[in-house]
DNA sequence: CGATAATTTGAGACGTTTCAAAGCGGGTGG
DNA sequence: CCACCCGCTTTGAAACGTCTCAAATTATCG
């Protein structure tokens, strides 16, 4: 957790990424604009600490990234997290400190693209300025539902969203197939993101498993067996909330 | 929780409001166009339901707002407040639909204006610009505050972050002096802002008055008595606090 | 002043955390 | 290639915090 490996090697492995739509895959320019800004990191390395000026966005070419808070006592809170061809923009629009941490969960490319030079790439990409549009707004609505969940809500129905949602946006990514998707995150970092101890993110995953909603293989690979099931879990509709949270094409 | 007595007579007490900085008291033309959208609400009046189009920022002239979601069992979690002089823009540049429910936490005059208008005024002003910019990201970090605490966070750090938060919005508002201000909440209410249920707030409440560290009067009038122990007690640092979640004059 | 809502307090149930120990599993060095 | 080691998962048992239910008290509003 302070780890701090910077192995700022620049990336040649860009045209490996499948973009997501916020990335729109289409003009080379601003995959070169990425690749240009683009560095390796190892597990748990800190890109950035609360406090910190934030002049950045952050483009997980691949890996996760998180924005957490931590208490002074040590506990920690995933604010949220950043898959694969998505953007977080922190400043949307201001020049302040950052509220958050910003780390790798996995091994990951990150592209940190200095605001100026976004900023530039958004006046002249307008597809870049739609996309970005609907991402903040769909950020925002997930963060709602997790912090709705977080005040109100069981530890079931906290793991059974935190299980659609990643499977949602997964698939965006095409990283989730029938349902099936890899979690490059131990039980600990599961439940700093949903507000339960590794115990009992433990208890919960397999209580669900037991009742055949879904089943983990290996070290967090999760099958959504019964989708239904799950949303009433969560108390979600699937539909409205795929509408809520996962941006428009 | 169902009222929705919409009494829409204009209001002509705007000039009463004592605006805070984010509605800068500048242009009479501001003033003018609130007043031209302004509607008188009662208390738990419901001005949105989640889903429906957002299309308009919402300005309180005077009493409390709040944006709140609801699981299907009736749990209820207010995601943010918008206190006297302060405007809520769900759709900063999106014409999606809300995720969030905005309601009326007392009577209040309330400023619904279309986003189009909006829009305007804010290329035409150039202070109602940077002072949005400056609130939305004040608004996020205490949302951010207010999610860490739920996720970790005994009842005591979450009622005791609460008083602060709210503390100091209200300076801002001149509506809190010397650590003394009134809350337009019942414990229910202010439950379902902190995540605990109403007896619990309770209780929170009156073991911190026995510490000495705040006192309750009458229906909701808090008086802090030893910040800085509130402070250690809510797990933050006044001095980051306040440049964190106070937007800058 | 009476009706109604909100607060306060107690007691018990419930869910989650913590502590502890026992199984995997994967990676590393011998 | 095997054995070891370390970190992660799993499970149990007990402690803790919060919730629910219920009743008494106090405030508020018409």
């Amino acid at each position: 957790m302070a780890n701090l490996d910077v192995e700022t090697t620049p990336l040649d492995t860009l045209s490996q990424l499948e973009p997501g739509p916020h990335v729109p895959r289409a003009s080379d320019h601003v995959s070169q604009v990425l690749n240009t800004y683009s560095h390796a990191y190892g597990v748990a390395a800190i890109l950035k600490f609360e406090g910190d000026d934030s002049a950045s966005i952050y483009c997980a070419l691949s890996g996760w990234l998180a924005a957490s808070k931590s208490m002074v006592d040590g506990g920690r809170q995933i604010i949220d997290v950043v898959l694969p061809g998505e953007v977080m923009d922190l400043s949307s629009g201001y020049g302040h400190t950052s509220s958050v941490q910003i780390e790798t969960l996995s091994h990951a490319a990150v592209a940190i693209v200095p605001h100026a030079v976004w900023a530039r790439l958004r006046e002249t990409t307008p597809e870049i300025r739609s996309a970005q549009t609907a991402t903040n707004a769909v950020s925002l609505s997930r963060i709602f539902e997790r912090m709705l969940r977080l005040g109100k809500g069981t530890a079931e129905s906290r793991i059974a969203y935190a299980m659609i949602e990643l499977c949602m946006r997964l698939e965006v990514a095409g990283a989730c197939r029938n349902g099936t998707f890899h979690l490059p995150l131990t039980q600990q970092v599961l439940g700093d993101f949903v507000g339960l101890s590794a115990v009992h993110v433990c208890r919960t995953l397999r209580r669900l498993g037991r009742r055949g909603v879904l089943s983990t293989e290996g070290h967090m690979t999760v099958v959504i067996h019964d989708a239904g099931a799950l949303a009433d879990i969560a108390g979600i509709d699937l539909a409205y909330l795929r509408r809520e949270i996962i941006a428009a094409r």
